[in-house]
DNA sequence: TTGTAAATGCAACTCGGTTGCATTTATATT
DNA sequence: AATATAAATGCAACCGAGTTGCATTTACAA
């Protein structure tokens, strides 16, 4: 994926094509694994403004050029692609030592035991255990 | 159980029996929900300060007096009851409607298939859903 | 080129959770 | 029962994530 596509990218999701956009594109496309507020914070120094990061990665979310993670840290982390409710469904891994977070092919599970009158829509699974890194 | 038997399940874990504790455990041993600080600071409005009810919270968890939930929903939840970290493993259940959340039976599922260099420890549920009651 | 809606930046705020410290209280020992 | 001691409490101050209102700037379509 290139530049051109990534202008392509936003204007099909009716979002316009702004600076702190297409850094924020160019630094979640290349990463394999999901970037919390802070990490974003770090990595794209250039004194991103914090309320239109959040906003950005809401409307990112919303457009479904990213997804929200939420691992049991109790801060959010975002990975470039569909969001897994109401897109494709997949399992994300904790690593336990360096708590970093990657998306897994690994479908959700099917079907669970629920009582009587409990109606499952959605199952999201958290992975923990070591990654490759560590 | 009663009174008698929370004393003793205190002095058993080598905790003193303090008034809060004792509220604390009367309150979460008759619910079959989870409770976040401030559905807890709205229940025993008796003015439960902020830090001793946190103290509180995490020594009744490392005792396995209570467990911690994380929901998707950024707040902890304690449940009454062992920890599913190195304990019974149990998946939870959110309602997508009234926010409330349920311990299953439920087991967590077993293999996952995580990439070469991978290894999974523990998988940790959470199913969305409607509730009994909404 | 210009008009307009959307995006940005900034400050002020909320809320969950933590920490240091002085005071109070539970409990073990005499 | 009196007392010593460690643990629990209450309070204030703090932190970091995330949100909101508002004035200014910018993308882009006409
Ligand atoms: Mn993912
Ligand atoms: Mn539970
Ligand atoms: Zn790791
Ligand atoms: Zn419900």
């Amino acid at each position: 994926m290139k530049e051109v596509d990534y202008k392509q990218l936003l204007e099909q999701k009716g979002l316009k094509k702004t600076k702190v956009r297409m850094t924020l594109i160019r630094h979640f496309v290349h990463l394999d694994h999901a970037q919390s507020y802070s990490d974003l914070q770090a990595a794209l120094v250039k004194e991103l403004d914090k309320s239109t990061l959040y906003r950005n990665l809401t409307s990112f979310e919303q457009a479904g050029i990213i997804h929200r993670i939420n691992d049991h840290s109790g801060v959010a982390k975002y990975a470039f692609g569909e969001s897994p409710i109401e897109g494709d469904d997949h399992a994300h891994f904790v690593c336990e030592c360096c708590e970093t977070v990657y998306c897994m092919e690994t479908p959700a599970p099917g079907e669970f035991n629920v009582p009587e009158g409990f109606k499952t829509n959605k199952v999201q699974t958290i992975i923990r255990g070591i990654c490759a890194d560590c």
